[in-house]
DNA sequence: ATGTCC
């Protein structure tokens, strides 16, 4: 096994089959990123794909330096796995949408505490609390389709008789803010990671992480109140952040844009709106960069999907999969923007890093309500 | 990605 870590260069590793289809842009991207100076390490996971001048779906090591512009606006973005009391046979598809109601406004402060005694405070960030946002972010009510390992999934206390939720969103609009000041500021350059610019983005950055962190905790929390249910948050890792390591000895920066963190427990990789989503333990992932996938990865550029599919799909079809789930998306943009067309198979994905050694799955779930926005554009 | 830009 190991046949699917291929080395790229001599500091760049790439997560892949034959198989899996990559973006030979998405590959440029990460040569070009390599050779950044104090870029001592970079891994491409399977999920890879181009973004704005740097790569998605990749894992970057730095000594001293910190390179803000390389985890791009949406800092702490990541996904977080609940399993709800919600039984699935008590519950059908209409019922659970009418419950769900409408979640795109902003909570008061006095709804977050309500939801969440325990919150920490969120500062002047309060505008977007308890929100999606929009893009690739949403949250889905899933039920279990396989159990791969069953010790383990009792152990955590997944449940098939009851629905599971998952949430993928980031720091709103606080992150874009303090990328936006350190860019006018700086540029694209490294910083000193101990220096004034440096510890000042890290701090910032730490916030943003964490308030991220805690806006996820508010949507779990705010969608069980909508169901009258409870629910037990499972897992939550993030996939846009730097955090300090030492690798061979060398203490850096691990810098993840698009690569879910695999050094904090098991790890939720969601598929499209239309396919299963794996919940996975990390094996030894340093030849990944302690890293894995984040999704499917896109195929298609956002730009592209509503000319690919319009002539094919109405927008009405698009809010009903083959798995027979529904998506609350009235935006019809969007409908097309996050198409299951417009991404990989997650099996094309999870095979990678299986053959990598990188992870054993634990189960994976199918999709039953995905939520991204109630409200129509004006 | 965006209490988003046209």
């Amino acid at each position: 096994m190991g046949n699917s870590i291929q080395p790229l260069a001599d500091n760049i590793t790439l997560i892949a089959t034959p198989e899996l289809w990559l973006e030979g842009e998405a590959i440029q991207q990460l040569q070009t990123t390599a050779t950044l100076p104090n870029i001592k390490l970079v891994a491409g996971m399977p999920d890879l794909h181009p973004g704005r001048g740097y790569p998605v779906g990749a894992a970057f090591f730095t000594t001293q330096y910190l390179y803000p512009a390389l985890i791009g606006g949406d800092i702490g973005c990541g996904m977080s796995l609940w399993q709800t009391t919600v039984k699935i046979h008590a519950m059908n598809q209409a019922k659970l949408i009418k419950r769900l109601g409408n979640i795109d406004q902003p909570l008061s402060e006095a709804e977050c505490i309500s939801l969440w005694p325990d919150i920490r405070p969120l500062a002047e960030h309060m505008y977007a609390s308890g929100t999606i946002g929009g893009g690739n972010h949403f949250a889905e009510l899933q039920m279990l389709e396989t159990i791969y390992a069953p010790e383990t999934a009792r152990q955590i206390g997944l449940n098939r008789q009851h629905l599971q939720l998952m949430v993928h969103s980031g720091s709103r609009g606080l992150g874009g803010v303090i990328l936006d000041k350190h860019i006018r500021q700086y540029g694209h350059q490294g910083l000193v990671a101990d220096g004034t610019a440096g510890s000042t983005y890290l701090m910032q950055h730490n916030q943003a992480l964490d308030y991220a962190q805690q806006n996820r905790e508010l949507i779990g929390r705010r969608i069980l109140a909508n169901l009258r249910a409870q629910g037990q948050k499972l897992v939550d890792i993030s996939h846009n952040f730097i955090e300090p390591v030492t690798i061979n000895g060398e203490s850096g920066w691990l810098h993840r844009k698009g690569a879910a963190a695999a050094t904090k427990g098991l790890v939720i990789i969601p598929g499209s709106r239309a396919d299963f989503s794996y919940l996975v333990q990390p094996l030894d992932t340093v030849s990944a960069l302690y890293s894995l996938a984040h999704g499917a990865g896109r195929k298609w550029q956002r730009s592209a999907c509503k000319g690919r599919l319009a002539g094919y799909y109405t927008a009405e079809q698009l809010t009903r999969t083959v798995h027979g789930s529904r998506v609350i998306c009235c935006d019809r943009e969007l409908l097309y923007e996050e198409a299951p067309q417009a991404y990989k198979s997650i099996d094309s994905v999870i095979a990678a890093m299986v053959q990598a050694d990188l992870i054993r799955p634990i189960a994976r779930f199918k999709p039953v309500i995905t939520y991204k926005v109630q409200t129509e554009k004006k």
